[in-house]
RNA sequence: GCGGAUGUAGCUCAUCUGGUAGAGCGCAACCUUGCCAAGGUUGAGGUAGCGAGUUCGAGCCUCGUCAUCCGCUCCA
C-alpha cells in the first residue's frame, strides 16, 4: 500500500524540508495554493520539461516548438468559448449549505431556457417563482456570485474595462492562432504538430491536494494537425506514444490507466478523449488528456478572426481545415506522479527507516554527489566536483559521517555517490556507489564524466 | 464560498485548573571517525500565525483576521 493519503503528507514534508517545494509567500502567511519550487524542485521541474522536449520535439520529426505569449487579444477567448460560455452563476442554499448553478435551478424547475440571461434576470426569476433548493426543498439562497475561471488583468496603466485582458487559461490557443505562421515559415506539411510548454491560469473554485490542482500551472501541450479522416488513427498513435514515454521515465504500469471518455462525457467538439490517470496518493487523478478536437478550434478562429486558416495540400491540390489531436500534460501533476513513484521507505531494522527517492537519473536534480571520505581529502575531492560540474548538476558534501551523507543523497534522489578516499591519491580512482543497486564500483577519475553520461541515456 | 478541525524552535511535539516556554531530531563550529544514520564539547534558533479584548497577569479565556487540513459544491 504505497500510494495512500499518508504518502502525500510524507512527500509534501520531504519536498518542504529538502528544498523541492515550499508554500508560496510563506513569510507573509502564505497565499493559498501557491507553491514555490526550491533549488531541487526547480531542477526536477526543469529536467521533466527537458525530457519532454527531447522526446516530443528534438527526437520527433513531426514537431516544432513554440513559446506564445500569456496575454492574448481577448478575441481569442471569444473564439475559444472561454469568454462568456464558462462563467458560472453560482448561489448557495443557506439552509442545507449546498451550492447550485442558478441557470440549472431554473431549467430543472420548469424547463425555461435561460440562455443569455443576466444575473439579475436569473435571480429575479428564482425569487418570483419561489424556486426551491433541490436538496432540502427550502427557498433561501444567497445572491448569485459569478465565477469566471479566467484571471483578469489590465493592459496599460488605466484600469478601464476596455483594457481588460485575461491570463490564458490554456496554452493551446497560442498554438492555434499561430497555425498559419508556423506552417508557412517552417514549410511543414500536414501532418505536423506544434509543441509548447508554458504557464496557464485558472481560477479553480476548489484547488488543493498539494500541487495537484493549483490556479497557476504549467502545461506541456502539443497540437497535432492532421488530415480529416486520419485523425482517429493518429489519436491511437499519440496515446501509445505518450504512454510509452511515461513508462520510460519511471511511471509504473500498475499505477497508470487509460480511461476513454464515454460519448456522454465527451465535450461537444471532441470526437474522442482519453484521460491518462495516475494512482496518486489520494486516488486516481487525471495526469494527461489526449483529445481529438476535430477542426473545432481552427474553425472557431476562422469564424471569429475572418482569416483563413485552411491548409492547402500541394501534392493533392486539396484544401481543408486540419483536424487536431491534443495531448495535454500538466508539469506539476507529472512532478507529483514522479515523486510518488520515486518515494520509497526502506526498513533497515525495527526503529530505523531510510527514505530513498528512486528518481530516474535523467530527472534527478543532482546526477552525482562528491563525498570526500575525510575532510583532509577536501581539496582533491573538490577538483573532482569542479570537473563533473562542467557536465552535470553535482552536489558536494563533506559534513558528517559517510553513511549519513549517503542517506542525505538518497533522500533527494541522487543516483550516484562518488567517494574520494585515501587510495584515490595513488590510483586516480574513486568509488561510485549506485543508489538503487547499492553496488560499488571503482572508476578512474578521468573516465568519470563518460561513465555518468552513459548512465543518463534512456 | 459553506461546515468541521488545527496553527508553540527548521521538523515532530510538550507546557498540569491562565503566573513571563521545554524536549527529541535537524542545523553550525571544533575534536574524534575512514564506505552506509558512531561518539564528545560548544552554539545558533521562538515577542506561541497575526490583531484586538477580558484580566494584576494569556500560549492557555473571548472576538476578529490570515493560513493549513478534511468534507461539500465546481473544474471547458
Amino acid at each position: 500500500m504505497k500510494n495512500t493519503e499518508k504518502t502525500l503528507d510524507k512527500i509534501q514534508t520531504l519536498c518542504r524540508n529538502r528544498g523541492f517545494v515550499y508554500p508560496g509567500s510563506e513569510i507573509y502567511g502564505g497565499l493559498s495554493n501557491t507553491w514555490d519550487y526550491g533549488p531541487l524542485g526547480s531542477a526536477l521541474k526543469t529536467n521533466i520539461k527537458a525530457a519532454w522536449q527531447q522526446k516530443f520535439i528534438q527526437e520527433n520529426k513531426y514537431n516544432v516548438g513554440l513559446d506564445a505569449a500569456i496575454l492574448m487579444n481577448p478575441q481569442t477567448w471569444v473564439a475559444s468559448g472561454h469568454l462568456g460560455g464558462f462563467s458560472d452563476p453560482l448561489m448557495d442554499c443557506r439552509e442545507c449549505k449546498t451550492r447550485h448553478r442558478a441557470d440549472n435551478l431554473i431549467e430543472e424547475f420548469d424547463g425555461t431556457s435561460v440562455a443569455g440571461w443576466t444575473n439579475e434576470q436569473l435571480s429575479a426569476y428564482i425569487e418570483e417563482h419561489n424556486i426551491p433548493c433541490p436538496i432540502c426543498g427550502k427557498h433561501n439562497f444567497t445572491e448569485i456570485r459569478q465565477f469566471n475561471l479566467m484571471f483578469k488583468t489590465f493592459q496599460g496603466v488605466t484600469e478601464e474595462s476596455k483594457n481588460t485582458l485575461y491570463l490564458r487559461p490554456e496554452t493551446a490557443q497560442g498554438i492555434f492562432v499561430n497555425f498559419a505562421n508556423i506552417q508557412r515559415t517552417t514549410r511543414r506539411k500536414v501532418p505536423f504538430d506544434v509543441a509548447q510548454i508554458g504557464k496557464s491560469f485558472r481560477n479553480e473554485i476548489t484547488p488543493g491536494k498539494f500541487i495537484f490542482r493549483v490556479r497557476e500551472f504549467e502545461q506541456m501541450e502539443l497540437e497535432f494537425f492532421c488530415k480529416p479522416g486520419t485523425d482517429l488513427e493518429w489519436f491511437e498513435y499519440w496515446r501509445g506514444f505518450c504512454r510509452d514515454w511515461l513508462y520510460s521515465i519511471g511511471i509504473k504500469e500498475e499505477n497508470l490507466r487509460l480511461r476513454d471518455h464515454s460519448p456522454e462525457e465527451l465535450c461537444f467538439y471532441s470526437k474522442a478523449t482519453t484521460d491518462f490517470e495516475y494512482l496518486f496518493p489520494f486516488g486516481w487523478g487525471e495526469l494527461w488528456g489526449v483529445a481529438d478536437r476535430t477542426d473545432y478550434d481552427l474553425t472557431q478562429h476562422i469564424n471569429t478572426s475572418g482569416k483563413s486558416l485552411e491548409y492547402f495540400d500541394p501534392t493533392t491540390n486539396e484544401k481543408y481545415i486540419p483536424y487536431v489531436i491534443e495531448p495535454s500534460l500538466g508539469v506539476e501533476r507529472l512532478f507529483l506522479a514522479v515523486m510518488t513513484e520515486a518515494y520509497d521507505e526502506e526498513q533497515i531494522d525495527e526503529k530505523d527507516t531510510r527514505i530513498v527517492l528512486r528518481l530516474h537519473p535523467v530527472l534527478a536534480p543532482f546526477k552525482a554527489a562528491v563525498l570526500p571520505l575525510s575532510k583532509k581529502l577536501g581539496e582533491r575531492a573538490e577538483e573532482v566536483y569542479a570537473m563533473l560540474s562542467k557536465s552535470f548538476m553535482v552536489d558536494y558534501d563533506d559534513a558528517g559521517s559517510i553513511g549519513k551523507r549517503y542517506r542525505r543523497q538518497d533522500e533527494i534522489g541522487t543516483p550516484f555517490c562518488i567517494t574520494y578516499d585515501f587510495d584515490s591519491i595513488d590510483d586516480g580512482c574513486v568509488t561510485v556507489r549506485d543508489r538503487d543497486t547499492m553496488s560499488q564500483e571503482r572508476i578512474a577519475i578521468d573516465k568519470l564524466t563518460d561513465y555518468i553520461a552513459e548512465k543518463l541515456k534512456f
